[in-house]
DNA sequence: ATCCTACTCTATAAATCTAGTCAACTTTGT
DNA sequence: ACAAAGTTGACTAGATTTATAGAGTAGGAT
């Protein structure tokens, strides 16, 4: 289960992705606008910007922006920073891998097997998805539309 | 990310689906063969008892037994059972949806239909996927060849 | 009767989620 | 140059869930 952090994470670079490059949004916006716990928000938007995936600037007309243009920016890679391997389980992680204490041969877990095919399908998913595709699937009429390749979309809007 | 009980209920549930029909296994030896500490083993398996999943009997010559045939149960619904929805997030749920609160139109939240699709992948690989077939994998020689004991099932393995 | 085994209840340590307070930095006005 | 206001950043703290241990209770076999 995806926790809070990279729920409220992934909605916040959602939000991010949406104002035009080179502007900035305040973290009292994007928890506003989201409905996300401000401090917590604050702590999120730390590490993600300890991961590098954001910038910050203080004072007035600081804020947030993206430290690349969201096509570049994998879903999966988001959620590795905030909540750790996607791998349902530590000893099935290609990027994290942890031996197992509790099992004596990893290469015949049936768990660690199970899951591994696991993990493959979600990154699959998650690896293969872009921060600016997932924005896309927001803007989309009503979520059946797939859009193709990361070339795209509407560029339009922004909630005020 | 799977928690310890789901991990420590499949490893009890691929060993159950070991011994001979009819027969039971102690939770101190599942424990035991497993590494599992004995008390928490004990509670999750009560667990997969009041879920119907298992069946118990005190008393000497007691123990556990699987409810019905290992091929009859399927891998997702035992992780159910002991860590809710495989969805990543519950707005993506299918089993248990729940709305989010934070989220005001859920239909084009982009958080969402990305987990979704997440979702869709995990329950792809586990719920395809029965206990007999999982403790197979962890009895075939290097996870390429993999056969089941009884009705005899070959089922090729893509990635590795 | 007594042994074996599952079951229940309580308790402790860690991680997660959220809020509050204060410190550090950056721009702007005078 | 200086003060003030706007903004992120760091540190503490309480509530809730997860992971584990201990002691003891209840039910069944011989
Ligand atoms: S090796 Fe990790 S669950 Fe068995
Ligand atoms: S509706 Fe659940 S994350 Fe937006």
């Amino acid at each position: 289960m995806l926790t809070k952090k990279a729920k409220y994470g992934l909605k916040a670079m959602v939000h991010l992705a949406g104002v035009r490059p080179g502007e900035t949004a305040l973290v009292a916006d994007i928890a506003a606008s989201n409905q996300i716990p401000k401090k917590f928000l604050d702590a999120i938007l730390g590490e993600l910007r300890n991961a590098g995936f954001v910038h910050s600037k203080k004072g007035k007309g600081g804020g947030y922006m993206l430290a690349r243009p969201p096509s570049e920016i994998g879903v999966g890679n988001i959620v590795r920073a905030l909540d750790g391997p996607l791998a349902p389980i530590q000893c099935a992680s290609k990027t994290v891998y942890r031996r197992c204490d509790d099992c004596t041969d990893e290469t015949r877990c049936a768990v660690r097997l199970v899951m591994l095919r696991a993990r493959e399908a979600i990154a699959e998913v998650l690896d293969k998805t872009s921060l600016e595709q997932m924005r896309g699937l927001g803007e989309s009429g009503d979520g059946v539309r797939l859009l193709v390749g990361g070339g795209v979309v509407r560029q339009a809007m922004d909630m005020a």
